[in-house]
RNA sequence: GGCGCGUUCGUCUAGUGGUUUAGGACAUCGCCCUCUCAAGGCGGAGAUCACGGGUUCGAAACCCGUACGCGCUACCA
């Protein structure tokens, strides 16, 4: 347990939805939050107008908030580090550059970018590293100054000093080492007034007193940038952790060219919350138990930063697929009912079935089934009278008796006065016995009859949850189609 | 190209110098259970711990090098 209470915060980009990599990343910044007792915060980092989508934020606190991370402080909700969609804190980052800029840290540039082309084309023949001149930071005070009086466009670079050492701690990565000769002067302030990232977010992780960084791996080379930025203000480093990547088969960077990435088209395909959030957990942190199943709270009770993995990981929808069937079947019957009752809504079936006949259904489905809306997929016979049937199956399991067999047990049933699961099973065995046949001998051709399939549930739940009268219906359809 | 980070079964991983003939999970295969299909139980196959050098009585574990992979190298995050 950390002793002061940390504060962590997850900062995306509203370009659309959540990928499944900002969803781990989340998670475990809320996770390392919960578990010592600290604050979870949400910050919008929208400083680039040009990759904005409408309705992205709402989208991303809806999709947070299905998958269970609430936030303490953050849009909407406030707190007392706001306003938390950085295109609100302008005025601040200004403020901050004035002073880098008045010390010497930073530098007005004016270059075109034709010029700023032109002279990484030039390094890039010469196979230099592709960075500014530093052209402009020859500039005097009053040309800087007329500049800017004629109206002239300029952004803000950071003034990187050579042949410095920039060392940090990552507690994942342990000590990294830089050169600053290899870092280039960063644009700290754009032409349209906005902040990059590396401005906003230093300013920002400061001022909202966060004390853990925690992001993706694709930020450890721009972290000497960070470092440089506390130093040059005298703020306080936080500490950095670094997550390793979400890999796709191939081993590169999970993207959507090659896959599911976005959290709701999990979550459209019919996958839990909770087995969503298991299994991201799972991908690069493990407790060092041989436990796999979680749920949130004993995420939290169990995480550690310490224990996170330095490698990339492939994302396995075979073990997500898993994980979705085990959080389903420890569900009760009442909260997979409920499941049901939104996927049926969504079908053309047109018969009512009251919560109790759902409830039977879960019941014979729960251990055949590994999404919600596999149990109405797997089983139409539940809803409707099968129309034809697998041949496959009649050819296996019609013989020529079945006829005879279906025609005697039919009266067998209609003799049954609101017959329950156990009267079903009881009267087959009774047949059975009395006709001196093995009980595959009804029970085949009747579970073809009654389903038009060979696979399914037990067969005394198909007939009670089917009905006397309907099973009736369907072994005279099966009788007139096959005699 | 430069810089950084990484590398244990197909995949996620356990492993912090001897308890390791490298353990578990998913996937896969077989058997049992059984009215079918699942679930469950049992078992099998699957990793010369990327490679090469060291250090050590002893290395998957520590050090160095090489290879490979990935990330960054934008007025994107």
């Amino acid at each position: 347990m950390i002793s002061e209470k940390p504060r962590v915060r997850f900062a995306p980009s509203p370009t659309g939805y959540l990928h499944v990599g900002g969803l781990r990343t989340a998670l475990y910044n809320y996770l390392f939050a919960k578990h010592n007792n600290g604050k979870f915060i949400l910050r919008i980092e929208d400083t680039d107008r040009t990759r904005l989508v409408e309705g992205a934020v709402s989208n991303l606190i809806e999709t947070l908030k299905w998958a269970g991370l609430e936030y303490d402080e953050g849009p909407i909700i406030g707190g007392n580090y706001g306003p938390y969609i950085q295109s609100e804190r302008l005025d601040l980052y200004n403020k901050y550059v004035k002073e880098l800029i008045a010390s010497g840290r930073a530098y007005y540039c004016f270059c075109s970018t034709e010029r700023l082309e032109k002279i990484r084309e030039e390094q890039q023949a010469q196979k230099l590293q592709p960075k500014y001149d530093k052209h402009c930071l020859s500039l005097s005070n009053d040309e800087i100054q007329a500049k800017i009086a004629n109206g002239e466009s300029y952004v803000v670079r950071l003034n990187v000093l050579p042949d410095e050492k920039i060392r940090f701690n990552d507690i994942i990565r342990g000590d990294v080492e830089f050169d600053s000769s290899v870092i280039d002067d960063q644009v700290l302030l754009k032409s349209d007034g906005f902040p990059t990232y590396h401005l906003a977010n230093v300013v920002d992780d400061h001022l909202m007193k966060i004390t853990h960084v925690i992001r993706g791996e694709e930020w450890l080379s721009s972290t000497p940038k960070h470092v440089l930025l506390y130093d040059y203000f005298e703020w306080e480093r936080p500490i950095f952790a670094h997550l390793p990547l979400l890999l796709n088969k191939d081993r590169k960077k999970l993207s959507k060219r090659q896959s599911d990435v976005a959290v709701e088209d999990f979550r459209d395909k019919g996958f839990l919350p909770e087995a969503l959030v298991n299994f991201v957990a799972l991908l690069g942190w493990t407790a060092g138990d041989d436990v796999e199943y979680y749920n949130i709270e004993e995420l939290v009770n169990k995480f550690s930063l310490e224990r996170v993995n330095k490698s990339g990981a492939v994302f396995d929808l075979d073990k997500l697929t898993w994980l979705n069937a085990e959080h389903l079947r420890k569900k009760t019957t009442p909260e997979i009912v409920e499941l049901i009752k939104k996927e049926y809504s969504k079908t053309t079936y047109t018969k009512v079935c009251s919560d109790e006949l759902f409830a039977k259904m879960v019941d014979s489905m729960r251990e055949r089934i590994e999404f919600a809306h596999e149990l109405i997929e797997k089983c139409p016979y539940f809803f409707e009278t099968p129309t034809d049937y697998d041949m496959e199956v009649f050819k296996k399991r019609w013989k020529e008796d079945s006829p005879i067999l279906l025609t005697k047990f039919k009266e067998e049933i209609s003799k049954l006065e609101n017959p329950t699961k156990e009267d079903y099973d009881h009267v087959i065995h009774k047949f059975a016995e009395e006709n001196e046949i093995g009980m595959g001998k009804i029970i085949h051709p009747l579970r073809l009859a009654v389903s038009g399939v060979g696979v399914g549930p037990g067969l005394f739940d198909i007939l009670d949850i089917v009905g006397k009268e309907e099973v009736l219906l369907r072994i005279q359809n099966i009788l007139d189609k096959f005699k």
